[in-house]
DNA sequence: GGGTTCTGGACAG
DNA sequence: TTCCACTGTCCAGAACCC
């Protein structure tokens, strides 16, 4: 999204807290962004524990890599912001202000969306059938990986994407309960049927969440977005047993940041919630004008910290500030592009059309990809290597597709990740016709030590006698 | 100049 | 089969093609 760019060192040249802060106090990981069940959480000492039980790693060794990277990344864009002269600045602003208003002009009050993601998803589906664990702390995933927790388990700080064994040190009583993926899409498509109710062409955005169009279900209703978002509610638990929070805007983006400025995703946690943003322009702006830019969905842990390090901007409002001339200068066109329309409110009101999957493959690429224990022998690495390709060729049987550029992706036991492709003289379906390309590239890289392999097929399509699943 | 392919990476859930 | 997952999308930059 972002590129090496320049520099305006002037707004954060000497910002820095006078103390030196404990090393844990540095150690940013994605676990010290709060979310949702982290209120009463003792944040330090969260902190600390995952900082003592990651800092010998080697997971830690490759982390504070990446981060030697992305301040160098960003001391490049520093530079590059420092030498804009005032001309390229003029030059730009003109134009940035020239696509705001044009941006303005056609901005769409007109819709009403909704913004739905089920609360503690995963969590909440064992909970309805093993009601016990409502009051234990509980972790979906294993020792090695947590998909997400409960309630009671947020209030140690135990959250999505933490290590079980971190988690474990943080909630000793911790309750493991393994993944069980039929159950989570069994239970989705029961909400979906809901969702459905209110908007027959909702997009679903992964298991549990989803963006409604309910301009037409309000009208036909007679009620308003913030009723329609109380009764979607309501259907849900009472179809399901789940709650969710929902998110209501006059588009996609705004429903969703509406709902995880407060709701999901903040501070204080409030499940079962619903969060409305008026349909006027005045409330869009003053709503936009404060929120934190990580709140934009696209906006993750690393822009943020670019837009931050290199402009010193940490809100919407401040990325229409001052600094929005530097926004083309130091980012791509696609990226300040975004930046600008997020920052104004401003994102699709309408669906996109919709592909014919029967024709379509209705995906890009298909992957699978497994973490064992480290792994040098070559012998097995192929073995690992026939294993992950016959059962990649099984999930695309079972969409009857084919594909023509195979990707190798390795994880070595130091964390380094590195993926090798190959264009296919023709369409695979089978096993046998990706194996000896995947071989192939996995024998270059040897020898190595390995702690994941994975495989993927891209260039997709449906392969002529594929049978329509029902 | 354009296109395509390959690689690494950000992001999301 | 584990002491930091898995699946999928999109993008930028480099290398290579014409
Ligand atoms: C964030 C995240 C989610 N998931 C899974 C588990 C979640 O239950 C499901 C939905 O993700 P989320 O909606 O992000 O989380 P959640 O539903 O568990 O909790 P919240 O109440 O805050 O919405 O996706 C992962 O497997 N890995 C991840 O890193
Ligand atoms: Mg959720």
């Amino acid at each position: 999204m972002a590129e090496p760019g320049g520099l305006e060192g002037r707004f954060n040249s000497g910002g820095n807290a006078p103390e030196q802060p404990a090393p844990w106090q540095d150690y940013q990981t994605v676990f010290t962004n709060a979310k949702a069940g982290m209120e009463g959480v003792d944040k330090e000492h969260v902190q600390r524990v995952v900082y003592e039980m990651s800092k010998d790693s080697a997971h830690f060794k490759n982390e504070q890599r990446k981060a030697v990277a992305l301040e160098a990344k960003m001391a490049r864009m520093r530079e590059r912001s420092a030498a804009l002269t005032p001309a390229e600045l003029a030059a730009a602003a003109r134009s940035v202000d020239a696509r705001i208003a044009s941006l303005e002009a056609r901005r769409d009050l007109s819709r009403t969306w909704l913004h739905a993601d089920m609360d503690c998803f995963y969590a909440a589906v064992h909970e309805l059938e093993r009601p016990e664990l409502k009051s234990l702390p509980m972790a979906v995933g294993g020792i090695g990986m947590i998909s997400t927790a409960n309630y009671v388990a947020r209030k140690f700080g135990v959250r999505s994407a933490m290590p079980g064994f971190i988690a474990k040190r943080l909630c000793p009583q911790l309750v493991f309960v393994p993944l069980d993926f039929p159950r989570y899409t069994a239970a989705a498509e029961r909400v979906r049927a809901v969702f459905a109710q209110f908007d027959p062409a909702f997009e679903s955005g992964g298991l549990d969440e989803a963006y409604l169009d309910i301009t037409d279900y309000c009208r036909e209703a007679g009620c308003s977005g913030e009723e329609a978002a109380a009764e979607l509610r309501r259907r849900v638990r009472e179809a399901t047993g789940l709650t969710c929070s929902a998110g209501v805007a006059a588009n996609r983006m705004l429903a969703k940041a509406r709902a995880r400025a407060e709701g999901i995703c903040s501070d204080i946690n409030k499940p079962d919630g619903q969060y409305v943003l008026p349909h006027s322009r005045a409330a869009v702006i003053s709503f936009m004008d404060t929120l934190p830019a990580r709140k934009i969905p696209c906006i993750g842990r690393v822009t943020e910290s670019l837009l931050r390090g290199v402009l010193d901007v940490s809100t919407c409002g401040q990325l229409l500030g001052p600094q929005r001339a530097r926004l083309p200068l130091l980012f791509s066109d696609t990226s300040a592009a975004f930046f600008l329309e997020a920052a104004l409110g401003i994102a699709p009101t309408r669906h996109p059309p919709k592909v014919d999957t029967s024709v379509e493959p209705g995906r890009k690429g298909m992957s699978c990809e497994r973490t064992f224990r480290a792994m040098r022998d070559a012998a097995a690495q192929e073995e690992m290597a026939r294993q992950l390709v016959d059962s990649l060729a099984a999930d695309m049987a079972s969409e009857g597709l084919e594909g023509r550029n195979i990707t190798l992706k390795l994880k070595l036991s130091t964390f380094e990740v590195r993926t090798r492709a190959a264009t296919l003289p023709r369409h695979a379906r089978c096993a046998a016709d990706m194996l000896p390309a995947v071989l192939r590239l996995l024998r270059a890289e040897m020898p190595v030590e390995l702690r994941l392999m994975g495989v993927r097929m891209a260039a997709l399509r449906k392969h002529p006698d594929a049978e329509l699943v029902h």
